[in-house]
DNA sequence: TCGTTGTTGAAACAGTCGTACCATATACTC
DNA sequence: GAGTATATGGTACGACTGTTTCAACAACGA
């Protein structure tokens, strides 16, 4: 009895919700200008997540399952050498498409620096691309268990994304990458 | 002729307001908050300031001044093999001490992806250091104008330090540390 | 039609923000 | 003392914040 609900609408606005905070970042996130840009009201968007934080709760998760849908989509390839397997993460990462991601990434870490206590799985962020990366760099790791494999090239992909969003010079991060790749190579 | 101007009283207050920041982040910096704990007034820092904009670029050039200091008391030694200066540079870098220049520094790179048009030297934060890190790894390097493996060496220690500051697991960060020292002596 | 449940608008609340205005106090020269 | 420049307190303005309150409307079953 009653009128019926409508859960569509939510999702619907968690969508619009994460392309705006992916195109405008997280640090001056506004109800009423997002509102506006949602052709929502403040009021709806309370109603349908409780409270500001539960909304950007739910954004960050949105844009990180989106995450991990292309990456799975791009991912497969596992043939070719190393240095293949590595310059494709690296063209796949880096390619201005993923800018909006990368930024997002950077502000949560960042955030979640001075306010741990709103990122309680910082963590996991950090390390559940290891199984993936693990089973890639296979035959360059020292063990089916090996850690710091991941950790070195994630580290080295991380390092050149900062330096190239900050410098903007595509041409020199590429080169270290490709360094980068000729050490792994031995 | 008239009250001597107190120039002092500026600059003690940038070097408080400093340690401020390092210790509560840039983020929800406010001035009341700033003022209080500095026990002066918001209206005392825009009169020594000039806006809220000014204050800040004049902490984060004092943040990096004093940065540039510490590296600068701690680096001299350029004896040893390339893995000690290599660990000797990321010892210091993770260490606790560091920890809020660190936060900053992540803070600051956040922010202008965000905003770049307040941080028109955000290349510059990155890139020199390569003249300092140039010196320090020339047995590695490819020639005297180098540029990629200063690249590549801050790409890693950054990267690490993005673990580390995330997930705080010291061991795992250290191995892969020690993991690129070794690719990077053969 | 009525009751019930979901949806939505308008307005207000209590707070914070950076900043400007006005008066006054302080420390100096003459 | 007067004159003058710097330093400071107090206060208020206008714009914003997340959130709440009250009312109305919409869609359904009985």
């Amino acid at each position: 009895m009653g009128r019926p609900a409508d859960p569509a609408r939510r999702e619907r606005t968690l969508a619009r919700a994460t392309d705006y905070v992916l195109a405008h970042g997280l640090g001056g996130l506004s109800l009423r200008p997002l509102a506006e840009a949602l052709d929502t009201s403040p009021r709806m968007l309370l109603y349908d997540f409780g409270s500001k934080q539960e909304l950007v709760a739910a954004v960050l998760a949105e844009a990180r399952r989106r995450g991990a849908v292309r990456l799975a989509e791009h991912l497969p390839p596992k043939t070719g050498s190393v240095q293949e397997r590595l310059r494709g993460i690296w063209a796949w990462i880096s390619a201005d498409e993923r800018a909006p991601f990368v930024r997002l990434f950077f502000e949560v870490h960042a955030d979640g620096l001075v306010h741990p206590e709103n990122y309680p799985d910082q963590g996991e962020a950090i390390t559940d691309w290891f199984d993936t990366l693990g089973a890639a760099f296979r035959d360059v790791s020292t063990g089916p268990d090996d850690t710091v494999t991941p950790t070195l090239v994630m580290a080295v992909v991380r390092g050149l994304l900062f330096d190239l969003t900050a410098t903007g010079d595509r041409h020199r991060t590429d080169r270290a990458l490709d360094r980068f790749a000729e050490l792994l190579k031995q």
